[in-house]
DNA sequence: ATAGGGTTATCC
DNA sequence: GGATAACCCTAT
């Protein structure tokens, strides 16, 4: 009753050897999170690039399978044991790596992490569901389209997409992770949820806090765009998503009244834009400034949105 | 997070 | 039923 088996596709393997080319074998994290590779194997989580890659590399060699490669390496070792000379072992693994492909060395990547305006590579199709049925947030769930929406909307995804989706949703109904009512599907219920509700309770004091501040008069347009912004940041349910937003108004209030300030001698139109985009600067600049794994992930995928709809990028 | 041993599904 | 590929488990 488990999880049929996804054989590997001629793409994906493409995708996994251009990615150990460019990054190495054993950086599957950074292979997967490579923009370039990430809208092919956005199914693949780094321990399946690891048993891939494994794969590939027995069945290109002499060695028919898993086991004789492995027995030959044992045997190897044992021989390296009582050999004078190491090198035999060395020169014959690393001939491994460059038969199958053009290998290159990890080089020391001076890149900032930086999260680009792209789409963000995620390992797995039920944590992609699961993901957009909890930032959907539809009290009966969410239908199969909209769910297909939201992950087209958040990452790169194949042709076939929304017909693993369907097996994928039908494949965990099946499970119990969800639930399905009239074509809807909603997570099924867990212990775990119990402490979402006081999370979201205590969230709710912070939120009267700033719809208080927001009150202020205010006629331009460029605020009521950002009062739509601040809107959704309510409506954000992680304790610690709450915690960024509360700081990023902040931060978007003050960067709200600089721009203001410069209103006066600018063209409305102009002053605007500047304004959204300050906004977005500021929402940005806090989150990298925080520890951003801590962050939800439908609030940084919201963020993103923000900042792609002000083509701002970090 | 990765490596490597172990297990299961699939194909012949 | 064995071989292989995909998947799982666990130590580091």
């Amino acid at each position: 009753m488990g999880a049929p088996k996804q054989k590997w596709t001629a793409e994906e393997e493409f995708a996994l050897k251009a990615g150990v080319a460019k990054h190495g074998s054993g950086n599957w994290r950074t292979i997967l999170r490579d923009p370039e590779f990430s809208g092919i194997l956005f199914l693949r989580s780094n321990v399946d690039l690891k048993d891939k890659w494994r794969n590939m590399r027995v069945t290109a060699n002499g060695w028919g399978s898993r086991e004789k490669a492995r027995v030959a390496l044992k045997k190897s070792r044992a021989i390296l044991k009582h050999d004078d000379n190491p090198l035999s072992l060395s020169t014959e693994v690393e001939s491994v790596d460059d038969e199958l492909i053009d290998y290159k060395p990890p080089e020391i990547s001076s890149e900032i992490v930086q999260i680009t305006g792209s789409k963000r590579p995620v390992s797995k199709m039920e944590d992609l569901i699961i993901e957009a049925i909890t930032c959907l947030k539809d009290p009966k769930g969410s239908n199969k389209t909209a769910i297909a929406i939201y992950i087209e909307d958040q990452h790169l995804t194949p042709p076939d997409f929304k017909r693993l989706l369907s097996v994928k949703l039908k494949e965990m109904t099946g499970e119990g992770k969800l639930i399905k009512v009239k074509r809807k599907y909603r997570m099924a219920p867990s212990p775990a949820m119990v402490e979402g509700r006081k999370l979201k309770a205590s969230h709710l004091e912070v939120r009267q806090k700033e719809t208080s501040k927001e009150d202020r008069d205010d006629k331009s347009i460029a605020k009521l765009q950002v009062d739509a912004e601040l809107a959704w940041m309510r409506n954000m349910t992680a304790q610690e998503a709450a915690a960024a937003a509360a700081q990023a108004i902040a931060e978007a209030e003050k960067a709200m009244a600089e721009a203001e300030e410069a209103t006066r001698e600018a063209e409305a139109a102009e002053a605007d834009a500047a304004a959204a985009q300050a906004f977005a600067e500021a929402a940005m600049l806090t989150l990298k400034n925080r520890n951003t794994t801590k962050l939800s992930e439908c609030s940084m995928n919201k963020f993103i949105q923000i900042a792609q709809g002000h083509r701002y990028h970090l």
